[in-house]
DNA sequence: AGAAAACCTTGACCGAGATCAAGTGGACGC
DNA sequence: GCGTCCACTTGATCTCGGTCAAGGTTTTCT
């Protein structure tokens, strides 16, 4: 899923720009040529990014906040099929219409990219082209490890997995390597989580309560979620031992 | 979904080999690079063709027969993540080892290029890089919209989904534009169907029974089948009315 | 041909998760 | 401070699809 953060910034800390999410080495002519071509967009928490079937005039990755890609069936039963994390890239270069609704989860801020001329830089910029496939490679693993999710899992599994995939991506980027407690905020509703996994949002409460009863998770407040052993989330996850996930 | 005949083959008529998947305009340069890398292995029905977390030598696409993207727990559910069809593609450029087994459904024969050369070949040239973009951004496109299905589809809409998609891709190819009833044989197992739309073989059988009992579909012995009204069977299907599936 | 193995169907029953409904608790505006 | 709203929790009940079991049909093997 999109959940991942695509790209390796290891080498990339001081780029000067904030679309590392297409720069992943800050090749400095290409840097520039995208900083001539960039706008930023700030979008509120429940705003519409883009409608489904929209035209997109840009593309663009994710600076801060989180946004989600979502279906919906004409009876108003909606599906998640992606969240989009900070770094993340939106938009298909060659295409002109969206096929999914892009909404802000939380507050959200864009990076965008016209897409006429980035896609032109593109067509001239051979690396841009592969690390695009690259990722676009990482979110078709991700969408698929997602469909045995929704498929094959239990909603304590369901919910186990969502929890696993946002404690290890937090610890990746606050307390990475260390095996102790993993602490964050749950960036998303009920509702939210609920439309993810395919269930109600009572079932993602319900389950959610009897992973804190059953001590998998501490809560603090209603958002707020202590992970004292990684190990065991997965475990209740179904994950096989080292995640299958890429995080 | 792989389900899609991936490339549009229209102006490719004549393509004087078969890795039609990779040469969208058929480039003469680019047809003699690829055909001197190429070569052909065969697969009998079950037979698995990759290993989840093999090592993969190399790329290729599906010549005739059906294949299938398979996860599997530890506990043996499996869903099926994807469906292979011949001219679609299989392999990650710049990758090594394989996400998902991938099986023979029926017998398979697939055209495979040795990967290395292939990903020196796709450095060079840009058309390919770019085409397999496209195909991969279809594929992601298909793998979402199947995410609705295994989310928030009930069992009833989940077979009529994917009897559309094969039936749509079967009108296609044959009474391509025509109205009229659209005949074809299954390609896939109760059970296989069943790990597709994430039930149980049980629930599919009774399924397609009930489909058939209110002449959605009808059937001839337990495989060849027929639809009378592509409408209405996209209607049990719960797609808007286009289909949204890009087959 | 006959036996065995796949593959498929149908029935009876059960349970996980949906649905319907009420209530809790915190944030915010007045 | 108090009411209102929103996100969340919890309970009671129902239902769709899973599970278990038996039987039928087609294909394959000997």
């Amino acid at each position: 899923m999109t959940l991942n953060t695509l790209v390796d910034h290891s080498n990339c800390e001081d780029c000067p720009i904030r679309h590392r999410a297409v720069c992943a080495r800050c090749d400095a002519d290409e840097l520039v040529a995208l900083e001539e071509i960039k706008y930023y967009r700030s979008f509120e928490a429940g705003q519409t990014i883009i409608w489904s079937g929209d035209q997109m005039n840009f593309v663009g990755s994710v600076v801060s906040g989180i946004a989600s890609l979502t279906q919906t069936m004409e009876d108003g039963r909606t599906q998640m099929v992606g969240l989009l994390l900070p770094s993340d890239f939106v938009g298909r270069p060659g295409r002109d219409s969206a096929p999914y609704d892009v909404q802000a989860t939380t507050d959200v801020v864009m990076c965008c990219f016209r897409k006429k001329p980035f896609e032109d830089l593109m067509g001239s910029t051979p690396h841009i082209a592969h690390r695009l496939l690259q990722m676009t490679l990482d979110e078709l693993d991700a969408a698929r490890e997602w469909m045995l999710v929704l498929g094959r899992k239990t909603a304590r599994e369901k919910i186990a997995s969502l929890l696993s995939i946002i404690a290890r991506r937090d610890a990746s980027a606050s307390q990475k390597g260390s095996s102790g407690p993993i602490v964050f905020d749950l960036p998303l509703t009920r509702e939210a989580m609920a439309d993810y996994l395919g269930l109600t949002l009572e079932t993602v409460s319900r389950q959610i309560s009897a992973l804190k009863k059953d001590e998998v998770i501490l809560l603090q407040g209603k958002r707020h979620v202590t992970v004292p052993d990684i190990g065991r989330l997965m475990e209740e996850a179904g994950d096989d031992s080292d995640g299958g996930f890429l995080v």
